[in-house]
DNA sequence: AAAAGGACCTGGTGGC
DNA sequence: TGCCACCAGGTCCTTT
C-alpha cells in the first residue's frame, strides 16, 4: 500500500497528535507479522515518552526514551490515532495507549509489515543499515544516481524502486516519475546519461513532493492517520491507465510486466 | 556481483 | 451463487 508520500502523511498525523506523550500500554494481539512482535514490547514501553516520530524510507520510527519502534506497514498496512476506544476490528494487531486517551493501532491484513524493536542506535539496525539515500534530500543527485548505474543492466524501473539505491520510490511512483521523465522504463540502467538522471532525479522529487501535499495516493483503501484518504490519484498520468489515452500524445498507455510489479508507460513519449 | 524468481499473506474482482 | 485464477501500494531470501 503505502510509498514514501503515504507514509510520510501518516508520520506527519501521528506526531502532530503523539509526539510528546508517555505511553500507558500496550496490546499485542497478533505476533506474527512480517517478522515476530517482540513479546517484550507491552513491558518495556509504559512508562516511556513518545518523543519523536521520524521516517526512513518506508520505515516509521517512534523514538521513545530507551529505543525505537520500528514499523513497516508492508503493502496493507494502516496506522490511525483514535481518540477513544473503538472495538477491535479483523487484522487489528497491534495497539499503543497514551496519556492524553488517545490510541494509536496497527492494522494489517496480509501481515507483510513489521513492528520491531530496538535499544540500539536506530542507523545500525540490519533494516535500515543498507537503504540508500532519501529521495527528498540533497545528496539525491542525478550524478550519483548515473554513477552507481555504470555496468547495471537491470531495467531502470527496477533500478529505481530498489531500496539500495533510493528509499521511498514505488509501483506508483516509479511508473509516473519515469513518465514525466518521458524514459521508457525497461531500459537498462547504464543506458541513460547523466542528463537523463539529473531530469530523473527531479521529477522523482517533483512526483513525491506533490504527492505528499496532496495526502498521499488512495487506490483503493489508503487511509491516514485521521482516516482520511489522499488525493493523488487524481494527478495519475500512466499507473492503471492501461488501454487508455495518454496524456500528452494520445497514443495507447502499455502495460508490461517488469521486474514483476505492473507497470504503464507511453511508448511514444517515453523513450 | 548482479539479476531473476519465489516467498510471505489476505481480500477483492472477474470469468465461467 | 460458487469456485477458481489472478491481482494488489513491499521487500527479503534463495537460486541462477
Amino acid at each position: 500500500m503505502p510509498e514514501l508520500p503515504e507514509v510520510e502523511t501518516i508520520r506527519r498525523g501521528v506526531a502532530k497528535l503523539l509526539e510528546g506523550q508517555v505511553i500507558q500500554q500496550v496490546v499485542v494481539r497478533e505476533t506474527q507479522l512480517r517478522w515476530q512482535v517482540p513479546e517484550e514490547l507491552s513491558d518495556i514501553l509504559p512508562q516511556q515518552t513518545l518523543y519523536q516520530v521520524q521516517r526512513r524510507g518506508k520505515y516509521l520510527l517512534l523514538q521513545c526514551s530507551l529505543g525505537t519502534v520500528l514499523i513497516h506497514l508492508g503493502m496493507s498496512g494502516r496506522l490511525q490515532v483514535f481518540s477513544s476506544p473503538i472495538p477491535w476490528q479483523k487484522h487489528d494487531h497491534v495497539e499503543w495507549l497514551f496519556g492524553n486517551h488517545y490510541r494509536l493501532r496497527f492494522h494489517d491484513p496480509r501481515r507483510f509489515g513489521c513492528v520491531l524493536w530496538t535499544g540500539e542506535p536506530i542507523e545500525r539496525h540490519p533494516l535500515l543499515a543498507h537503504l540508500g539515500p532519501e529521495p527528498l534530500e540533497e545528496d539525491f543527485t542525478g550524478n550519483y544516481l548515473y554513477y552507481l548505474a555504470q555496468k547495471r543492466r537491470v531495467a531502470i524501473k527496477s533500478f529505481i524502486m530498489d531500496n539500495q539505491v533510493v528509499v521511498g520510490v514505488g509501483n506508483i511512483y516509479a511508473n509516473e516519475a519515469l513518465f514525466s521523465a518521458c524514459i521508457h522504463p525497461t531500459r537498462h540502467a547504464a543506458t541513460l546519461n547523466l542528463t537523463d538522471y539529473q531530469r530523473l532525479v527531479a521529477k522523482i522529487r517533483a512526483v513525491l513532493t506533490i504527492a505528499i501535499a496532496q495526502g498521499g495516493t488512495t487506490l483503493h483503501d489508503f487511509v491516514d492517520s485521521t482516516g482520511q484518504p489522499g488525493y493523488f490519484k487524481q494527478f495519475l498520468q500512466v499507473y492503471g491507465r492501461a488501454g487508455l489515452a495518454c496524456v500528452q500524445c494520445g497514443n495507447t498507455i502499455q502495460q508490461q510486466k517488469i521486474g514483476q510489479r505492473a507497470s504503464y508507460f507511453c511508448p511514444v513519449c517515453q523513450h
